[in-house]
DNA sequence: TTGTAGGCGTTATCAT
DNA sequence: ATGATAACGCCTACAA
């Protein structure tokens, strides 16, 4: 910082009246002599001050951070999200703390603690813990659940609204669109312990399946790439005539592509895929992924404008807003009613 | 934050000493006597208290925050480094403001603006502009420029480091290289206005064609996926015998290697490719990349750690410190050597 | 409308 | 070694 920083002292002095004065020209919080305020106005001018942030912050209680957990700022769906996040609060005057979690409970729990005795304001969370449950309790903190089940002990209200798709929904869609296109081999790839979203992403699935008398099988993965070729590589050894694969998410649907054509399995005439999730690079693997897209950018935004009305002590429901979501068909499936 | 929040005064009183002795517990910053130690210890325990971050930053003039300046955290070079520096700071006990700035010099610089009047420790810095050079005239602010030539009035001296990548050698590396690979028609899509990182690229690929007896043919493009799709469209219309592509960064490759798809044109077989960044995309796309691989997690690492040492006060010399690059073969060039 | 005074929670100085 | 006291820069009663 500068040596010399101007406070409102010194535009006080410069402008010929009190600090308080100067304060209320600032914030506008009551009113001043028309004079004075052109004259505190130059001041500032003049002098180029700027109030200081963190004296604010210690009066107000209020800083206008917002705290970002999430697991993996590596990962496509996450920074797409983080993107939109940042947008938001930007365009509401908070700025972002960003915490990369690798979905460790501890490093959670580490991040808002410490966030809290500085002041943040909010926090917006990716998490399956129960970190949020665990601080909601304690402290009175704004937030909201992003993305996935913050798991929350179901025997007392929410304490914080969870903005989520419908995932039970994507789930049937993956399954009734792989029927239309023939399959009748399925497999899914996903469903990591823990991972409500996974669950029900692979219910829907499994259901709709059920539904047409038919089972699925089952190779169980954590939503990332590496773990992804792990699993793919499983899947086809166990079940070598598998002909649609359902991946969790499009990290594992990348792996599965990839270790299709190591084997020289071919997509989508051997074996059709569809992932989900439609992050950015989905469009620009080859063959391009059919996915299930969620609104990432709605999803985000979303969340950050439900944060920032909490923290202005708007009324806002603690409650699950779902959004809806489509199939996008590109070339790892191949619908017969398209290629008339 | 919790209502009753707990000051070091609830402390103090407790434990039947003083305030200042409780700071001096609390920092370790002067003798004190063993056994009021332990009460201190205790009384702390006993009321869960965490001493107020922003009471502390207005005293200390330190807020235990950066801020990180990049173009679009949806790039995954951008978010790979953001891992890495988010990890080093981390693990020194600072937090990372996520400032998104689109390339705007504007965004860039209300950013720097606030966050220094938040009493942000330090700013690491992916810009081609001349915010740096503006900021670190007016105020003396830590500071460290990363991956790319924040621009800078060559008058006078560097008033920060500049952590990067051999750009230009790279840039020999891909020519070298695709001329082992037996390319002949030569062509670069990147060299963005502006960049002095892409024309670093341009010209090491291109001294290297000129030792050779050889051009090659130009198509200028920023560094974004969307627009690698047009400059890929013009480039094999404008030049249809192309057989050596090297692409300023692995997102204009990867349009290429769609833009190809499309057009069925094979690759490597009828034209190779080459990229630069080795993204964590650039083997899973089909076919994988070969590219020229920075070591990204080290520039994130080494710029947070630089910048560390001077918000410290620890001497360090504002010099650039360049980074070597290497070729990784992958799939979409085809090394006759290789094969044998 | 305006200024004075006290407080936000911590650290640092200066006595003792 | 320890405790008052002032200071960090701002905001907000309260009084005028």
């Amino acid at each position: 910082m500068g040596l010399g920083m101007v406070t409102i002292r010194d535009v006080a002095k410069e402008a010929g009246v009190s600090a308080a004065t100067v304060s209320r020209v600032i914030n506008n919080t009551s009113n001043v002599d028309l004079r004075k305020k052109e004259k505190v106005m130059q001041a500032i001018k003049k002098l180029g001050y700027k109030p200081n942030e963190v004296a604010r912050s210690l009066s107000n209680k209020k800083s206008n951070n917002i705290g970002l957990l999430l697991p993996n700022i590596t990962n496509p769906f996450f920074n797409q999200i983080t993107e939109a996040v940042e947008n938001t609060a930007n365009e509401c005057g908070y700025k972002i703390i960003l915490c990369n979690t690798h979905d460790d409970p501890l490093r959670e729990r580490e991040y808002i603690d410490s966030l809290i005795f500085s002041q943040c304001d909010g926090f917006i969370v990716i998490s399956d813990s129960a970190v949020l449950d665990e601080f909601t309790l304690k402290y009175d903190i704004p937030a909201v659940a992003l993305d996935r089940y913050v798991s929350h002990d179901q025997r007392r209200s929410l304490k914080y609204p969870i903005v989520t798709t419908d995932n039970y929904a994507g789930g049937r869609l993956a399954a009734s669109h792989l029927l239309e296109c023939g399959c009748a081999r399925m497999a899914h790839i996903g469903r990591p312990e823990g991972s409500k979203l996974a669950e029900l992403r692979a219910r829907g699935f499994g259901d709709v399946l059920k539904e047409n008398g038919m089972d699925f099988f089952n190779v169980t993965c954590p939503f990332s790439y590496y773990e992804g070729l792990i699993a793919a590589e499983r899947l086809f050894e166990s079940y070598p005539n598998v002909d649609g694969i359902f991946a969790g998410n499009d990290m594992i649907a990348f792996a599965v592509i990839t270790v299709a054509f190591n084997k020289g399995i071919r997509i989508p005439e051997q074996v059709q895929l569809i992932g989900f999730d439609d992050v950015l690079f989905s469009r620009l693997v080859t063959p391009a992924l059919t996915t299930i897209t969620q609104s990432i950018g709605l999803l985000g935004r979303n969340a950050a404008e439900l944060l920032i009305k909490k923290i202005n002590r708007e009324n806002v429901a603690n409650e699950v807003i779902v959004f809806p979501c489509q199939l996008v068909e590109r070339n790892t499936t191949r619908n017969p009613q398209k290629n008339v």
